[in-house]
DNA sequence: ATTATCTATAGATCTATAGATAATGC
DNA sequence: ATTATCTATAGATCTATAGATAATGC
C-alpha cells in the first residue's frame, strides 16, 4: 500500500510543535477521501484503521474525525465521489449508436471496453467493490444499480433484438448475457486481485478475443441442424 | 451469519458455574475450525474476532487459544482441512476420459460441473477464497496452485490438441481458456456474493448454455472466410 | 476572527496468557 | 491422573471526543 507523500515541514528531530501544512477544509477532505479509498481498496473496511488513514494523509486521527462523523461516513463518501465522476451515459450512447448500425462486433467491444476501462483507469475501484460486496456494505449494491445494471440491460436488449431479426441463435438471453459479462468481468477481477502476474493476455486482446468467442464460438465446422 | 447450536446444559438463569459440554480435544478442534470457517467466510479474517468464533462454538476464547496458537494459525488450519477433503484427481480422470473420446461437450461440461460443484457443495468456500485473495493471505495462492491451475492446464491441453486436429478455430488458447473459465467462475462468484437473488439461471442451465456458447457462439450464420 | 490542526485521553474491543477448576478415564 | 474448560486479566489497538493552539484571512 502506498503512503501519501504529504509529510511537510518536519525539521530533523521530532519537535513537539509538529505542525503539518494547513490547507482548506475542502481540499483536506477530498485528500482524506483519496487516501482512505486506497486503504480500503487494499485492506477492506474492517481491515483498515482510521489511524492508518490519518498517517497516510499526514494528519492526526482527530482531524479525520473532524471531517467525517465516523469511519462509515468516510467510507460512504468514497462512493459518492465515484458516482459523481463516472458518468455512464457516454457508454450507453455509444452502444446505442452501434446498435442502430447493427454492428455486433463494435457493440460488444464497446461494452467490454466500457467495462474494463472503468477498472483500468481506476484499478483500486474493483477491489473496493469486491471488498464491499463481501463485507455486505451498501456500496456494492449501489454500484450494481448505478453502473452495472444499466449496461447489462442494454446488452440484453440488443441481444433480444438480434434474435428477433434472426441474426443470433436462440440461446436463452440470460445465459448469453451472463456469459459475455462473465468473460469480461472475470478477466478484470483476476487482474485486480492477482495483479500483473496474469498479464499474459493484454486488455486489447482480451476484448477482441472474447468478442470473437462470443460471436463465433470455437468450433471450426458450422454445426449441422439448428 | 449462522450461530452454531452448541449451547448446552444452561439451566435457566446464567449460573456462575456455566460449564459447557466436554468433548475430546480432536472433536473440539475440528468444531472450532468449522465455525471459524463460517465466520471467516462471512466477514473475512480481519472482520472476524476470536470472541465471535468462541461464542459460535459455545466455548470461551481461552479455549480457542488453547487449541490454536494464534488467530492466524486457526485460519491456516481451515485450508489444510479443505485441501485434504477435496481431491482433484477424480475430475482430472473424468476429463481425460472425455478427451480420449474427443467429446468436446462432455469435456467442457465436466469441467464446468467440476468447478461449480466444488463451490455449490461448499458455498462458504468461494467467499473464503475471495476474502483471502483480497486480504493477500497465503490461502488464496495455495488454492490456485492446488485446485485451479491443474484443471486449467488440462483444459488448455485439450484445447491445443483440438486445434492441431483442425476441430477448433485458431483462437489464441490463452484467451479461449480464460473466456470459458471466466463464464463459469463469474457465475459462481455472483451467486456466492449476491446470493439467491441471482438464481434466474440455474446451475445446470448455466453449464449447458455456457458450453454451447463456447463451442458455437451466438451467430446464426456460419462465418464466411476463416 | 475564523478555522485547520493538534494533544491528550476515554472507553470499547481485541488477541493472548496465567492459573484455577471440574469432568472424564483409569 | 489427565485434560478439557473456565475465570480473570494484561496489554495492545481502535474509534471517537473535548479542549487547546496556531496559522490564515480580514
Amino acid at each position: 500500500m502506498r503512503e501519501a507523500s504529504v509529510q511537510v515541514s518536519n525539521t530533523s528531530i521530532q519537535s513537539s510543535t509538529d505542525q503539518r501544512q494547513r490547507v482548506s477544509s475542502h481540499i483536506r477532505r477530498s485528500q482524506i477521501v483519496g487516501v482512505a479509498r486506497s486503504a480500503f481498496a487494499a485492506k477492506g473496511f474492517r481491515g483498515t484503521t482510521t489511524k492508518e488513514i490519518a498517517a497516510a494523509a499526514g494528519v492526526t486521527e482527530a482531524l479525520v474525525f473532524q471531517h467525517f462523523a465516523s469511519k462509515q461516513d468516510l467510507y460512504d463518501s468514497i462512493l459518492e465521489a465515484k458516482a459523481v465522476e463516472t458518468p455512464i451515459e457516454p457508454v450507453l450512447a455509444a452502444l446505442r449508436e452501434h446498435a442502430a448500425r447493427r454492428d455486433d462486433r463494435a457493440f460488444l467491444e464497446e461494452y467490454a471496453r466500457g467495462t474494463l476501462s472503468r477498472y483500468s483507469a481506476d484499478s483500486e475501484f474493483l477491489r473496493l467493490v469486491l471488498f464491499s460486496a463481501l463485507e455486505g456494505h451498501e456500496l456494492a449494491q449501489a454500484f450494481r444499480r448505478q453502473l452495472v445494471q444499466p449496461l447489462r440491460a442494454e446488452l440484453r436488449k440488443y441481444f433480444l433484438l438480434r434474435q428477433r431479426e434472426g441474426a443470433f441463435r436462440k440461446v436463452p438471453a440470460v445465459a448469453a448475457v451472463r456469459g459475455f459479462i462473465g468473460m469480461i468481468t472475470h478477466y478484470a477481477i483476476v487482474k485486480a486481485v492477482f495483479g500483473a502476474a496474469e498479464a499474459e493476455l493484454t486488455e486489447a486482446h482480451a476484448i477482441r478475443q472474447f468478442t470473437s468467442l462470443f460471436l463465433e464460438g470455437v468450433l471450426e465446422q458450422p454445426r449441422e441442424g439448428a
